[in-house]
DNA sequence: ACGAGCGCCTGTCGGC
DNA sequence: TGCCGACAGGCGCTCG
């Protein structure tokens, strides 16, 4: 799915407008049409297209991987998944392939949730902390320190890779930014959790937040199909490199799975925990 | 507590 | 060319 840096790069552009669309702020949603049901995590269809109808926009962030619009009764949340993807467009514009949510907004304009692989989800709740309670810390908030990374990752004995992809763990890392995140800290991605100095993981925190950082001002990545317009995909150093040379020692990376993922590493430079 | 396996979906790519 | 498996930015579930 998106990750954190895709998912902000999104709200982002919902909120501040820009490519000749206005910012979403103080917009009334007129209309929603739900065009794949099970896109609808809560509460039931009929509730949903009722209830959000009238509602203004009052607010657009982020919560991890999920997207936060706060309406006037309501939170609308969104999750993206693997392949979701939210566009702003005049409401004559033609429906596309794969749409599965439309909003038709004041101003003659429409918000569409795309998502060809059907794996996203929405929920219009008025107690938000219900589906995102369970979220760890945000890595870039100043408030989440080293220490308490480290303090974290010793109480757990998990392999790290799988650790930092677990959303109640910390809360935005998906595959990509793991992967590039560990590189840069040398750690091997099945180094014990609970392996690590204090030192090791103040390093891993400040890569993390390096990570995240460029991808954001990249405006995220843009692979598979799914085209957003960011171009952090040009600058990955190991992440879907397998048989290129590593960016710091030349010697080839390699793939193997953790945790059923696919893992892209330098075997010469992510020393330790061979397995 | 942890990790493996699988389901949810559609699409692309590489090998034969 | 066509088919077929592997794989894809995620996550929830069961099971051992």
């Amino acid at each position: 799915m998106p990750e954190l840096p895709e998912v902000e790069t999104i709200a982002d552009g919902l909120r501040l407008g820009g490519q000749g669309f206005p910012s979403l702020l103080g917009l009334t949603i007129l209309q929603a049409y739900l065009l794949w049901e099970r896109t609808l995590a809560a509460p039931s269809p009929a509730e949903f297209l009722e209830r959000i109808k009238g509602q203004e926009i009052e607010g657009i962030g982020r919560r991890g991987k999920f997207l936060l619009f706060q309406l006037s009764q309501d939170s609308l949340l969104v999750h993206l998944r693997m392949s979701g993807d939210m566009r702003l467009e005049p409401s004559a514009a033609p429906i596309q392939p794969h749409d599965r949510l439309l909003l038709d907004l004041e101003g003659s304009l429409r918000l569409a949730f795309n998502d060809t692989r059907k794996f996203g989800r929405v929920w219009l709740t008025s107690s938000p902390q219900d589906v995102t309670g369970d979220l760890g810390p945000e890595p870039l908030d100043p408030a989440f320190t080293a220490q308490m990374l480290h303090e974290r990752l010793s109480s757990r004995h998990r392999t790290i890779k799988p650790l930092l992809l677990d959303q109640s763990f910390l809360a935005g890392l998906g595959n990509i930014y793991t992967d590039e995140a560990l590189f840069l800290s040398k750690l091997h991605p099945n180094t014990p959790s609970d392996n690590l100095t204090l030192l090791q993981a103040e390093n891993l925190l400040a890569n993390i937040r390096q990570v995240l950082q460029e991808g954001i001002h990249h405006h995220g990545a843009s692979i598979d199909w799914v085209y957003r317009g960011g171009d952090f995909q040009n600058y990955f150093r190991v992440y879907g490199r397998k048989g290129l040379p590593c960016p710091v020692c030349g010697m080839p990376i390699e793939r193997i799975l953790v945790g059923q993922r696919g893992t892209h590493f330098c075997p010469n430079c992510q020393k330790g925990a061979k397995l």
